[in-house]
DNA sequence: TCCCAAAATAAGAATGAATCTCATTTACAC
DNA sequence: GTGTAAATGAGATTCATTCTTATTTTGGGA
């Protein structure tokens, strides 16, 4: 809605050499406003409720022009369709629980096992780029009622 | 080759309450065999060579079944195909190094990482059934050579 | 403010991994 | 050996994602 928010996303794409279009702009801004885990579908259909004009075709290469960037966070929980979150600072690096009874997804950070991470790959001779560490299970909610 | 192995492959196929088709012991003794990462279709590609009757559907209801009894494990390193690989005894538990550039897989096993996972579980009252940690980035032949 | 070339988009076709359908074959308990 | 439930083969189908092409938009410069 603001129209400083706009601006300040504007701003964001150029730092990243993207063109800020709308459909872009309207991508981050409802990514930064839910903070939730969604697919494209989910996007492209929020996004239809806001804008006019969006297709499926440009969620999706926005997405994947926003990855690039590391301005969006990709993420695979194994069930055949990609998730995408607003990437958070370098600092703030997560990982993620996932229920697999009711989907919720609980995000999580832990020093000692990225730690064990850069560990490991040394051991390897392994030049890190990137993880996935994804716990599936119950949460407690689950496990409670039933 | 062995009319023992066929013999072994059988009895664990029972032993499992699943039906000894020739085609899920040639696949297991294809996974046996090689130690890889296959996905569905090189499995199909290699039965096909060696079975004059293989479908890919078979590949995929064998996989599916031999997944549920915990006979092969299904690997997801997130480039839009599944991997399969031999389950190892349960003490046996693996996590992987992925080489972006050449694919390579890397197999570890870092305790002090698992029983992260376990108190990280804990702390959000979460009870887990499987993981996945994967390591992407470049492999050391990879970094040398360029 | 207007113009232009390059880049991005809309709409829908194409792709490809995985699943499903159904007629036929096979496994295995009796 | 028989019968029956389960598994298979072949190909159709599904569904997430990518591609194609004509059209629109962006951002920099006149
Ligand atoms: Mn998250
Ligand atoms: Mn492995
Ligand atoms: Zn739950
Ligand atoms: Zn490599």
């Amino acid at each position: 809605m603001s129209a400083t928010e706009n601006q300040q996303l504007k701003q964001v794409l150029r730092e990243h050499e993207l063109k800020a279009t709308t459909q872009r702009i309207a991508l981050l801004k409802l990514l930064d406003a839910t903070h939730e885990h969604f697919d494209a579908e989910e996007i492209y259909l929020e996004l239809l409720k806001k804008e006019k004009n969006v297709s499926r075709a440009t969620v999706y290469r926005s997405l994947e022009a926003l990855a690039e960037q590391d301005l969006v966070t990709r993420l695979d929980f194994g069930d055949g369709r990609m998730r995408f979150e607003r990437s958070k600072g370098e600092d703030e690096h997560h990982d993620h629980l996932i229920c697999e009874k009711c989907g919720k997804v609980i995000e999580f950070f832990n020093l000692e096992m990225e730690a064990q991470q850069l560990s490991v790959c040394e051991e390897n001779d392994f030049t890190p780029s990137t993880h996935t560490m994804h716990i599936f299970g119950t949460c407690s909610d689950c496990r409670t009622s039933q």
